[in-house]
DNA sequence: AACTCGTGGGC
DNA sequence: TGCCCAAGAGT
């Protein structure tokens, strides 16, 4: 049998049930987006939650940016969430769905994979997505080294229909057998020409990235039940999200940022993203409301309720969190 | 063409 | 625990 008849054979009985199986091309749009970089079951809370604030497509192009934030947050990524709203509004102006695999990526926050899911999962047409899942099983099971390879090959194992079952199938057997560490060979539906079972080929050993350790300090100044609080407008780290004032961040540890005798350390938080780590130290700087207001002085007073209507980063609720220790 | 961009699952 | 890495895209 040829290799995608084995997948889409496995696939029709052994496929997951997923929130966005069968839903509308928004629907769909929106899983994929959400499931860049993302495990399928950080998702699924987030996928009902946006759906819930915006079920439809005229609903989120419609909508303001910060309300789009506000649900993004805590998924991370948060360009994702910029770009989706701007694709929204491109897409409602359009009138209808993206035609071909051309339309879709000409979007904003679509690449290469996500215009080829969505032109054979929404279209049917023949379009050969990698993801992640897809690059493993191709190397595994052809011993090929090279992203080139794996593009030529994922070309010439195309089905000549059913693209959207296939690729999803794919992406299920990536997920459920062929994982990454430990792979469940013995329930593999192709295990019996994999050169990777067959130990005929090994993956080529990566160097392991060494994290670095940026240090910051946090401001925290409050007022009645209010705390002094920024939207981040300038990196583009947690572009778009609200937090409180934050100093640059550096190489080495310093003293207090701004140049105000801070004496009231209430704590540091550790905070680890991708290709960093963050130390934070955390002050009450209460007393130095003048200097921080005017520093930071694009903020706003607010209180717990209304920090829980804007979109804070995981980062900002952690030290959120624990105000009430630390004030 | 490397870097940047979050967070949490899972081992 | 610390570490890899997840349905990648933009620059």
């Amino acid at each position: 049998m040829k290799f995608s008849d084995q997948i889409l054979s496995w696939y029709q009985h052994n496929k997951r049930e997923l929130p966005w199986r069968k839903g509308t091309s928004y629907q769909v749009f929106l899983s994929e987006v959400m499931l860049q970089q993302t495990q399928v079951k950080t998702v699924i809370p987030f996928f009902h939650r946006f759906l819930e604030r915006f079920p439809n497509l005229s609903t989120l192009a419609n909508s303001s940016l910060d309300e789009v934030y506000q649900v993004w947050q805590g998924l991370g990524y948060y360009h994702r969430a910029r770009n989706m709203h701007k694709t929204a509004q491109i897409w409602s102006a359009l009138g209808r769905d993206p035609r071909n695999y051309a339309e879709w990526i000409a979007l904003p926050g679509v690449g290469p994979y996500t215009a080829s899911i969505l032109t054979a999962i929404l279209l049917e047409h023949p379009a050969a997505a990698i993801d992640g899942n897809i690059k493993r099983i191709l190397q595994r099971y052809f011993g090929l080294e090279t992203i080139k390879e794996v593009k030529m090959v994922a070309e010439n194992v195309l089905p000549s229909k059913n693209y959207g079952n296939y690729t999803q199938g794919l992406m299920d057997l990536g997920a459920m057998i062929c994982t990454p560490k430990t792979p469940k060979c013995s329930m593999c539906p192709i295990a019996e020409f994999c050169k990777f079972k067959q130990g005929t080929w090994m993956p080529s050993k990566k160097a392991k990235n060494l994290k670095s350790v940026r240090y910051g300090h946090v401001y925290l100044c409050k007022k009645e039940d209010a705390l002094w609080s920024v939207k981040n407008t300038e990196s583009k780290l947690l572009k778009g999200l609200w937090g409180f004032p934050l100093s640059d961040l550096k190489e080495e540890e310093q003293s207090s940022y701004i140049e105000v005798p801070l004496t009231c350390l209430k704590g540091t938080v550790r905070h680890v993203f991708t290709h960093f780590i963050l130390e934070l130290r955390i002050w009450n700087a209460t007393s130095r409301i003048e200097d921080v207001t005017s520093k930071w002085s694009n903020g706003k007073w607010l209180d717990f309720q209304q920090r829980k209507e804007l979109g804070f980063s995981r980062l900002m609720r952690k030290i959120e969190e624990q105000e009430n220790i630390w004030i």
